[in-house]
DNA sequence: AGATAAAATCTAAACGTTTACATTTAGGGG
DNA sequence: CCCCTAAATGTAAACGTTTAGATTTTATCT
């Protein structure tokens, strides 16, 4: 195997000099017709391809934005990241996926890889909000926006979700039903989603004078163990709660799991409403009330707020967009 | 915002020659102690991060391979690449993802920028089997591995599953339960996966002397609405099956909705298998009964197979590896 | 045809690493 | 204390682009 033509190459085939086919590989003009022919047979008669790496070597740019997520495996990512990469494409950047699985060491290792690499931009939910370990994005001058989970003490532009409205509404939902003993699975509570929601939690109980009660606060994880694990400790306790919040939809597979184990009857014995929407959910038997977010929207609006920031360098204000969630009422709420 | 610190400021910062700072960062030793200590002081005073195009430049490798699927919204996808990215993390090397949605045209160009990178090595599921559109990263000496589809008249690594077997066993479970009308709801024929499953699916027929009915096979396209509506034609034969096979997770959920809205009684009047486990598949009831692969297993094989052959270029005989899938039965068939 | 302006093309210098090879320094034995 | 060897460090070239500025070619107008 041949070792890899270069511009060189091409342009000693073609008879030019490199600038030129610089020029037509840049598609920059200002070269005759009969050149750019000549030019072109070669590249395709060599197969060139240019080098990525020499060329961000010079123009200190890549065209690439890299994303970060905490967990591949939950359905959300995905789905904002189609989002993501659909808007990129259309603007001719190219994206680049990794999962930290929750994990900051991952997460800084990652970050230190995306800088070595010189992406122009990055979009993260970050697995630890209240990090530092984000500040050398900001030293090296590459603009951050913040999907989901925003970032303290980090002045970055943020897309989320009004996750603290969206549970108001759900346990709202609930105790307009006659709830009184209502359970929430939390995620982890440095984050500011599973935070947020735990406060909407509360609130909707303050507003209606229902008694906050600890032993109906279950803290888990996002991930779907916690939420069989919780459902069973809520179960067990003297007084069950009639319903149940569960605030992710990883964590409402494990909750409902644990239902099903327990034989504690769905939309009877105990009510159901989940944050965010899954397949499962109108395949139960009651359909599943959730919390729905607009997720591909927010991998859009993500790209296209890094997109300006990359783009126009100038200090433009910090900006955060909340889109309201939207409570989808099916059938696994009951009055009680 | 000062320009970005180089290995000529942390040289000059430390007082040594960028040979030395070089040799520090690359931790190849030979270096005193005490100069070694300097140098990291400066590394870390500037902020210094090396940049991976010059490096790459003077290398020619990465660390880094790409990985192509054709849907990442499909949640076999993301699980298959948690199994690359884990291995791929062992062994020191970085995963970049693309989705091509199945498109060729897009595939072709991740694949074209993907060679800019400069990457090591491809793991990919093509979105066009039949393709020299891939032909390109042989010419340039780089390794590549098929996932879940093969790749025709091209000479690489193989990691699938036994699709023909997987889905014998589960027309062949059918059949013995007395069911003779059975539909099959097709993924894109052009591709490995849903070819072997209709293969299996005759060859289950052909054995137990069930006459093939063209009008029992549906095309579909991997996509869930393409199972809806495959399934709501199966439901106006005159002749209705009295089973249905999905060919994958996403049509099967299409399909599954289908049945409701059809009231069409699941394991009562219509017995179902699907291809693919999916959470949904335990909360239905009846429960389904699925063929299911081991999806991480794929993707760590996948990984392991490329990285042998970046280490040991010279050439080993290709290799294919055909996983077991293992035909879980649960509730969704009955008697006939 | 000659002068001039405009268009096309070329030359050469970066960009930030790695590394073969050259040079300096340190350590020990006599 | 000097010499020799090994260890540590330095020098300089190369990797493949882009691009400013220099030069050549072409076209246009008298």
């Amino acid at each position: 195997m041949e070792s890899k033509p270069n511009i060189q190459a091409v342009a000693k085939l073609a008879n030019v000099s490199i600038a030129t086919v610089s020029r037509v590989i840049n598609n920059q003009g200002g070269v005759r017709k009969k050149t750019e022919d000549r030019i072109l047979k070669a590249i395709d008669e060599l197969g060139y391809i240019r080098s990525a790496a020499a060329r961000t070597m010079k123009k200190k740019e890549t065209k690439t934005v890299g994303v970060i997520v905490p967990d591949i495996k939950n359905p959300f990512f995905p789905i904002v990241m189609a989002g993501i990469e659909q808007k990129a494409r259309e603007k001719g950047y190219f994206t680049i996926l990794s999962s930290t699985s929750e994990s900051q060491a991952i997460e800084e290792e990652i970050v230190k890889n995306f800088i070595e690499r010189g992406v122009d931009g990055v979009i993260i939910t970050t697995a630890n909000e209240d990090s530092d370990h984000l500040k050398v994005l900001q030293n090296q001058g590459i603009p951050i926006v913040a999907v989901d989970r925003s970032i303290q003490n980090l002045n970055v532009d943020t897309v989320i979700v009004d996750n603290e409205k969206g549970t108001y509404q759900a346990i709202q939902h609930l105790i307009l039903q006659g709830h009184k003993r209502i359970g929430i699975i939390c995620g982890p509570l440095n984050t500011t989603p599973a935070f947020k929601r735990l406060i909407g939690y509360k609130k909707a109980l303050e507003d209606y004078n229902i008694p906050f009660n600890e032993q109906y606060v279950i803290h888990g994880d996002f991930q779907e163990q916690s939420g069989y694990k919780g459902t069973k400790e809520l179960y067990s306790l003297d007084e069950q709660p009639t319903a149940i919040f569960s605030s992710n939809n990883l964590m409402s597979i494990g909750s409902l799991k644990a239902l099903q184990d327990c034989n504690w009857i769905l939309g009877k014995e105990v009510s159901f409403i989940g944050f965010d929407d899954i397949d499962i959910a109108t395949f139960m038997n009651p359909k599943l009330t959730v919390v729905a977010r607009p997720m591909n929207t927010l991998g859009e609006l993500a790209f296209q707020l890094l997109h300006e920031r990359i783009s126009f360098k100038e200090s433009v204000p910090r900006r955060e967009y909340m889109l309201s969630p939207e409570l989808k009422i099916r059938e696994s709420c009951r009055l009680n």
